[in-house]
DNA sequence: TTTACAAATGTAAAATTTACACTTATTATT
DNA sequence: AATAATAAGTGTAAATTTTACATTTGTAAA
């Protein structure tokens, strides 16, 4: 970037504010019907016990992406997390503290993968993204601002696996893209659909647990799948 | 965010580190032929006489909004910019000088309308997208970002119309769409889907500049035309 | 009046998306 | 052993969208 007035022969930005930097993470996972969120009761003020996506500063050595991974390690004790920056939130009066920039990150878990202690450490909590209470500050903006993030990755890349067992059924499938665009889908439409993209393989298992026929179980093709480019066109259909 | 450690009732982020914040701004313009964009050559050290995007640090009392705001009215002196957040970029290196965490934003202006007199006093210089030298820092990630970025909002939502002067041909909005896309529709079917889109107005004036016959001019309508999702579908067709 | 040239225009084929209902495999019940 | 119950699995025709493709039109200059 360019200093605007300065020919400072030391080469330092001496004379520009400095502010605080954090990192908040949208966490979402999926229980087989809702879309779900990751957030914590605050234990702390202000805004003591009101509900808040987890986050933490950014740290003088770290990046966002590693701030980013440091913070979903410390809530779910995970690593390798699929994550997304969504946005750079900056309103001044944004966090009552202290002027605080936030930059968010959504991330897709499976949601039984994570620790259960870290969980209880936190108090933390799964919600419905439809049931979330209000949360503090400015993030529920930061949720909306994910949840239309997450559903136009998905509605071009295949990342929703990240979001299920290794192992799933057609049916865990397609709850699961019926949860992220809240919405429904044809039974062979949409197995037709995910057929043709040719990016998951069927498997020679059952998963017996739902239904006395029993339903095969697939598994996501990373080496099949690569990513596309939208196609041009679709101005406002 | 949450502070992870601490429960101080004085409320203040007293132990975190502070950063500088930086905007940077990809200016897009668009000559009829070819996607540009507005580069400024520094003035100054580090990297004196490279091609830099146009930026600046952001101040106390902006959101980043209002800096990326004061940053395209100071290098093209104009305001009502079209402008989208890119990414925050946050390589603890990226700039040589100094620990900076920068914000990209893309705009969009009318080549045709910005400040001459700034364009002369800031040595900046349009250049074909395709055919921009190499920019300091991490500006060419940036670039590609807000390309990819461009992109596909350009393709669910009527943006590409604060590229163009307000009256324009069916041509140049091709050629436009072409430019951004880089790739070559068909003329047909190019009208068909414009007007299929129901967005622009057909004028009764025409552009007598480059054929005899003379084209249509057409305008942009914002109050026909209305955003859209994108549609559920299509992983990796 | 002829020429030159970009602008304007339509249709058929192909591909994709949508709508829609019955059969199958298995276990539990009788 | 037969039957009932239930979710899993499957195909096709119609509608829509996308693609491919060539001729006519209007004007000014020659």
């Amino acid at each position: 970037m360019n200093s605007e007035n300065r020919h400072d022969i030391t080469y330092r930005y001496d004379n520009e504010d400095k502010v605080l930097l954090a990192v908040d993470c949208i966490i979402f996972g999926f229980d087989g019907e809702d879309l779900k969120i990751l957030l914590i009761k605050r234990g702390f003020e202000p805004e003591q016990g009101k509900w808040s996506l987890v986050g933490g500063f950014l740290k003088k050595e770290e990046t966002l992406e590693t701030a980013a991974t440091r913070i979903l390690r410390l809530y779910t004790g995970l690593d390798n997390i699929y994550m997304e920056q969504v946005d750079t939130f900056s309103e001044v009066d944004r966090d009552p503290v202290e002027r605080t920039i936030s930059t968010a990150y959504y991330a897709l878990i499976n949601i039984n993968e994570h620790s259960k202690n870290l969980i209880q450490q936190f108090s933390a909590n799964w919600f419905s993204v439809s049931k979330a209470p209000h949360l503090i500050f400015d993030h529920d903006k930061m949720v909306q601002h994910a949840l239309r993030r997450l559903r136009n990755r998905a509605a071009t890349e295949p990342i929703g696996f990240d979001l299920l067992p290794e192992k799933f059924t057609m049916r865990q499938l397609q709850k699961l893209y019926e949860a992220i665009w809240d919405t429904k889908f044809d039974k062979r439409n949409f197995v037709n659909k995910i057929n043709s993209q040719n990016i998951i393989d069927k498997l020679d298992e059952k998963d017996m647990t739902t239904s006395r026929k029993g339903s095969y179980l697939y598994q996501f093709n990373a080496e099949k799948s690569k990513t596309q480019d939208i196609r041009p066109f679709g101005l406002k259909i």
